[in-house]
DNA sequence: CTTGACTCCGTATCATGGTACGGACCGTAT
DNA sequence: ATACGGTCCGTACCATGATACGGAGTCAAG
């Protein structure tokens, strides 16, 4: 049988075998209990989801912990259905305000490539002045780039 | 004189000063020239906006290295234009997915949030469920939560 | 002209989120 | 039945992004 075992949940879910095991031990997954007999733990097919869900929430600037507080929203009669309505509130709108500041960046670099191949007059030229949005020309700052260290 | 020392910065910018020191170690801001005579580093005021977009960027899940690329995203006649165009471009496709995955996640808060208060038959019980969209009732499966360690 | 807060600079320490390792055990294809 | 790869478990180590500390120098209010 090909039983879902760590190393397959690992390649399926594209992370490494002990990120799963890192991730039990702070209780993002739930570790299923090893056979009576000693074998290997099976895990269920959810569980690849779960972990593609904690990674994608971490892209989007989440720490562990936030995931985690996601996770455990459930909206069922053992919880207390006015907490769990707060706290997805909360991230709601947090989520929103994420959601609006990207748009603004999205607007900024949108506006950088229109300014850019025009080997001519450039408008807005860097990302903090197109933010800083609706100014004027800027001069030409050559400026050392590269990150140290 | 209110000169804008560090520590002013610091405070406006909403930061320790140990973070910009940091940043400047980083190559993220450039560290003003000291005085010849001896005296503190002058900061300009737009510094400030700097480090709050620093700041931004790096809760909408990007790393300083990123936010490095990001800030030295420049259209100017000194930069190769079609280079700064394609960086744009790849960043801007980068953020455009973290509003399309943002939006999935707000979308499956507000089911979440629709769902809660009415102490009757749930249909979506958790954020997964509900991302996995479109399914039936679930079972009550009570789960251990909080974050270990 | 002193005192107290702030700056400077180097180095040390910390929290988060993994990643690696080693020795014992398990499971299966040959 | 045995070899080889996967699992298990504990512990060690790592990179990133800060945060703290200590001693010397600076500034400015009283």
């Amino acid at each position: 049988m090909t039983a879902m075992t760590i190393g397959r949940l690992a390649r399926k879910a594209g992370v490494g075998v002990e990120t799963i095991r890192f991730y039990e031990r702070k209780g993002l997954i739930e570790q299923p209990r090893r056979p009576r007999d000693g074998g290997y733990r099976v895990y269920p097919e959810e569980t690849a989801h779960r972990i593609r869900f904690i990674r994608q929430a971490q892209e989007l600037g989440f720490s562990l912990r936030e995931v985690q507080d996601l996770l455990s929203l459930r909206a069922d009669p053992e919880s207390d259905s006015a907490d769990v309505r707060e706290r997805a509130a909360a991230k709601l709108a947090e989520v929103k305000r994420k959601i609006t500041e990207l748009k603004r960046i999205r607007a900024a670099l949108e506006d950088l490539i229109a300014a850019c191949p025009g080997r001519g007059a450039l408008r807005n030229c860097s990302i903090m002045e197109t933010l800083r949005a609706g100014e004027e020309t800027c001069e030409n700052r050559p400026g050392g780039e590269g990150l140290r260290s």
